[in-house]
DNA sequence: TCTGGGGTCCTAGGACCC
DNA sequence: TCTGGGGTCCTAGGACCC
């Protein structure tokens, strides 16, 4: 059986979970900054049409923004994930095999499926937008590569209008030949540079380029499955069980750069805090920490200082208490004086389940009763608000390294005192 | 003044073992 | 003068994604 993928993603997400409770913002340019509002990661087409792009630094082109009334926002996670779920939620009334591929975008399976694909597809736009609110593209295609391909196109179209569906080698390749090899998904912009070398500049040429051995040999594994997919042919399935991570990462630049000791272990402390809740939550213990932390690398004239060092343990462990004392002995390792940080961060590696750990006869090991204590602090951390109980090594107050967040908007769905009004 | 954060996969090369 | 070969595991680094 010919398999057949919907990929379905939300435009703008960020920008349209903003706008969901500000219906004034309807028309007027949108965006939505990284964290410690360094960089554009979400854009109204009308901000796009300002010659904002992807990842462009705030602070230059912060005058533009305030002569064009654009509305700015530092991002607000914990709305996004709510508004994603429900969107998740109502995709997979349309299909039961779903694969959820990041906050905005999920692939349905529809192979087999008997009905017309462009009414189909249609009808997934309009549900989604008339139960969240939330706009979404879908391009339904026999791979997930071609999907991706369908919904772009379905996405910048007028005429397509939110729905491309290729079902047929002719509308296929029309696609192909007026998609840049950029655009192809897994094909970023040192690939990219390397097609173009070869002579190829569009997804169609690169389908129709026949040294598949010179495929492999330059571009790996997966630039050969690409191709294929191109072609029609599946290489990459659907995951449908979220499988736990491999890896865990808690990372931030600062708001204001940190020079002690005491404000870089404070923050890391933190981070480590986070990662493992992280982990625990996907019962999950790791046995490799890793931390690295650095100064300013935009600075010009100034050499950027890098410091990384990694722990391994005797045993896994899931114990916040334990990581941190691992970390900080790394960081004192790697402090110097005299630098200014701006961004430190954690790594936990070689995940394993938690119920599998070994006891060792030298050294630390997690018992019974720390997995309890760890347990009962996460439930009281989640039923109360975060970091009700923390270790004392996260600090208190006055937290100078702490990210800038100047644009954030209300906690519209997930705190009580800042659900909105009507009247 | 001001430039994000969190992941995955693949490959090459070194260490080590028999 | 001659000095193997094969396998596995680990790590670092690159490239990609959202």
């Amino acid at each position: 059986m010919t398999k057949l993928y919907a990929l379905v993603d939300c435009n703008s997400f960020f920008c349209s979970c903003e706008r969901l409770f500000r219906p004034d913002l309807e028309g007027r340019p949108v965006g939505v900054l990284s964290n410690n509002d360094g960089c554009f990661v979400s854009r109204t087409n009308e901000l796009k049409s300002l010659g904002v792009k992807m990842g462009d630094p705030y602070f230059k082109v912060k005058s533009l923004c305030e002569k064009n009334d654009v509305a700015v926002f530092s991002s607000n996670f914990a709305l996004y994930t709510n508004i994603s779920d429900r969107v998740m939620s109502v995709l997979s009334t349309f299909s039961p095999e779903i694969e959820v591929y990041s906050v905005d975008e999920a692939f349905l399976d529809l192979s087999g499926i008997d009905v017309d694909l462009n009414e189909y597809a249609r009808e997934i736009r309009d549900t989604v937008f008339k139960w969240t609110g939330i706009p979404v593209s879908v391009g339904i295609a026999p791979t997930k590569t071609l999907a991706k391909i369908a919904n772009n196109i379905g996405k910048k179209s007028k005429k397509a209008n939110g729905v491309v569906v290729l079902d047929n080698e002719k509308i296929t390749d029309i696609a192909l030949a007026r998609t840049e090899i950029s655009d192809i998904w897994g094909i970023g912009s040192k690939n990219a540079v390397k097609l173009r070398g070869l002579g190829i500049k569009t997804a169609l040429e690169f389908k129709k380029y026949k040294n598949t051995k010179n495929i492999q040999k330059i571009f790996t594994k997966l630039g050969r499955m690409t191709q294929d997919e191109l072609r029609g042919v599946s290489c990459f399935e659907l995951n449908i069980v979220s499988e736990k991570k491999k890896e865990i990462m808690c990372s931030r630049s600062f708001g204001t750069p940190v020079s002690d000791l005491r404000g870089l272990r404070e923050s890391v402390a933190n981070y480590v805090t986070s990662a493992c809740e992280k982990m625990r939550k996907q019962n999950s213990a790791c046995a490799i920490i890793e931390i690295f932390c650095h100064s300013d690398p935009y600075k010009v004239g100034e050499e950027t200082y890098f410091g990384k060092d990694r722990v391994k343990f005797l045993t896994p462990t899931s114990d916040t208490r334990r990581v941190i004392k691992y970390a900080w002995k790394a960081l004192d390792g790697l402090f110097q004086m005299g630098v200014l940080y701006k961004k430190a961060g954690v790594k936990l590696g070689s995940l394993a389940d938690d119920n599998e750990m070994q006891c060792s006869l030298f050294g630390d090991t997690d018992n019974q009763k720390s997995l309890e204590l760890m347990k009962v602090i996460d439930k009281i951390n989640t039923r109360e608000g975060d970091q009700v109980i923390r270790s004392m090594a996260c600090g208190v107050d006055n937290k100078s390294w702490k990210m800038r967040r100047e644009h954030l908007s209300q906690r519209f769905v997930t705190g009580w005192s800042e659900l909105p009004k009507c009247s």
